[in-house]
DNA sequence: AGGCGATCCTGAGGGC
DNA sequence: TGCCCTCAGGATCGCC
């Protein structure tokens, strides 16, 4: 579901609920939902059943900060991680959390219920000194995101280290490298995270309509002065989505419970068969990338 | 080596 | 109402 902006708006929206916070006690409701220290190396492995525990799951405490301070929450591309320390020393440590397409990432006050709690994975019942500061819940559905935990920050940097630059930040000179000698479709390398981290499907079609590129284009053959501009409608387009608080198309709320407001501005995105916001034509839909993606003849080349 | 297709899941919405 | 089909904001793996 999330892309940029969605986990961007995630984690301002959670910021002050749980930074100087304690996690008291955490539980995790599925374990092929975590990839722990230890684990097989690969994504998250799944299992057949899809019955919710009825009971948490036992992982070592420390995997999912229990016990911890959390001292910051960052975000690289669509990677949303908690940071905390354990008493004791020995640095912080990290707690991912990928959203996939259906995650939500909550905060609820004390007392405070879920509207619906149906596909909880995990949660993390906060304190603040000896007082009750409610807790983060995981929420996935479709299970495609999953939680990442890292024994050490560093850990955590050099995995998110394999991620393309940030796409909030995209600079021309660093799109123009992404861009160099790919023969691929500017819009798959758009959505490749080792390329730039951020992108989804939403805001490659909404970067790529406002810049005048087609997104079938052959990425290196793009003009220096098309690779500027598309940087430039990147960074600008998920800025205005975040300030919109992201894209809510069905479940996407943020820490809080609130919707985003940008999809009222889509131009493309979701549009296909429609006139074009710009010249009128007729808006086109196909597959690209193994996604629908939609683009304007007359006002893309 | 790099890029494509299939695959992992649940739920919403449309057609009949 | 119900059934069946298609589609969905993502990312990994295996194969060519």
């Amino acid at each position: 579901m999330p892309e940029l902006p969605e986990v961007e708006s995630i984690r301002r929206s959670i910021l002050p609920h749980v930074v100087g916070i304690r996690v008291a006690t955490a539980n995790l409701y599925r374990r092929d939902v975590l990839v722990a220290p230890g684990d097989p190396p690969g994504g998250f492995a799944r299992q057949r059943s899809s019955a919710q525990r009825p009971k948490p799951v036992r992982v070592r405490p420390e995997h999912l900060l229990e016990g911890a301070l959390i001292t910051g929450v960052e975000r690289r591309g669509k990677q949303l991680a908690l940071i905390a320390e354990l008493d004791g020393g020995g640095g912080g440590r990290a707690l991912v959390v990928q959203l996939g397409m259906s995650g939500q990432f909550l905060h609820r006050a004390p007392g405070q219920e879920l509207p619906d709690a149906s596909h909880v994975h995990a949660e993390w019942m906060l304190k603040r000194g000896r007082r009750d500061a409610g807790r983060l819940v995981f929420r996935d559905p479709r299970r495609f995101g999953g939680l990442r935990a890292f024994a050490t920050t560093e850990l955590w940097t050099h995995w998110n280290g394999e991620l393309g630059p940030d796409a909030l930040l995209i600079t021309p000179e660093q799109l123009a490298a992404a861009v160099a000698g790919s023969r691929r479709p500017v819009k798959a390398l758009l959505l490749d995270q080792a390329a730039l981290a951020g992108v989804g499907n939403i805001y490659a079609d909404e970067a790529l309509f406002k810049c005048g590129i087609r997104p079938d284009r052959e990425a290196a053959r793009l003009k220096p002065p098309e690779i500027v501009r598309l940087a430039d409608e990147i960074r600008q387009t998920l800025a205005w989505a975040v300030e919109a608080g992201g894209s809510t198309l069905r479940s996407y709320v943020d820490a809080d419970g609130n919707p985003g407001t940008f999809q009222l501005q889509h131009a493309v995105y979701g549009r296909g068969g429609e006139p074009c916001p710009r010249c009128g034509r007729t808006l086109r839909s196909g597959m690209l990338a193994q996604r629908t993606t939609v683009w304007c003849m007359g006002c893309q080349v």
